[in-house]
DNA sequence: TGAAAGTATGTCGCATTTGACATACAATAG
DNA sequence: CTATTGTATGTCAAATGCGACATACTTTCA
């Protein structure tokens, strides 16, 4: 719900898998967080690897460079269905998906 | 983009998994309506196992009846968010959504 | 050093998604 | 049959998310 401590979490130096609650965020909200998070560090390691822009990105899924960076750096104002969306721009598959929400598959 | 178009593949017994290019959707768009239809069919599952009705979820996640109905139906106008934030809300892990997303998990 | 390419951040108007409400339909029991 | 409980469908105002733009910061390489 509170916007402001979302911001807070996701500025400067959160290692993926560490956003729990030390506010009070409730088990769900950490949850969606840290989803969120793994999944826009994956698409900027995908994006790279693919040796992509972020505005070349950006045209592939008809959106804006500013819209990509705010997706890699987890911004509140990101939905999932975005962020999901341009994994699936860069040819992410189902499968690759379930790996990144939980490795140990 | 075309939302007529989803509205009648979500119609009427379309088995998951068999949503593809027979309409002209590009391979993401199929796999965006795979995705959501999967998570659609999990959550209700899931609530009928906790035995919960529509208005009881609706209240956990401070939504309303209808909405969840919407949710469980695939509806177009249900965002990927909601239904995760749903799912979540019904105590399902990353490492179920994986599952989900991808059985072979 | 400095120009160029890439990325980050803030804002805005427009579009989509939301909860809520009304109401219709479905299934079950009494 | 007919209440009752559960679900589906349509609509709407308000909230949220969106692409786009402007602009600032960062990195890279001559």
């Amino acid at each position: 719900m509170d916007k402001e401590k979302r911001q807070k979490l996701e500025e400067n130096g959160w290692a993926v898998g560490s956003v729990d609650e030390f506010l009070e965020l409730t088990p769900e909200e950490s949850a969606y967080i840290e989803l969120k998070l793994t999944l826009a560090t994956n698409l900027r390691q995908r994006r790279r690897e693919q040796h992509l822009t972020q505005v070349e990105l950006a045209n592939l899924m008809h959106s804006s460079q500013s819209r990509v960076a705010k997706i890699e750096a987890g911004d509140p104002s990101v939905s999932l269905d975005l962020l999901v969306r341009s994994l699936l721009t860069l040819g992410v598959t189902q499968s690759d998906l379930a790996h990144m929400i939980s490795p140990a598959v």
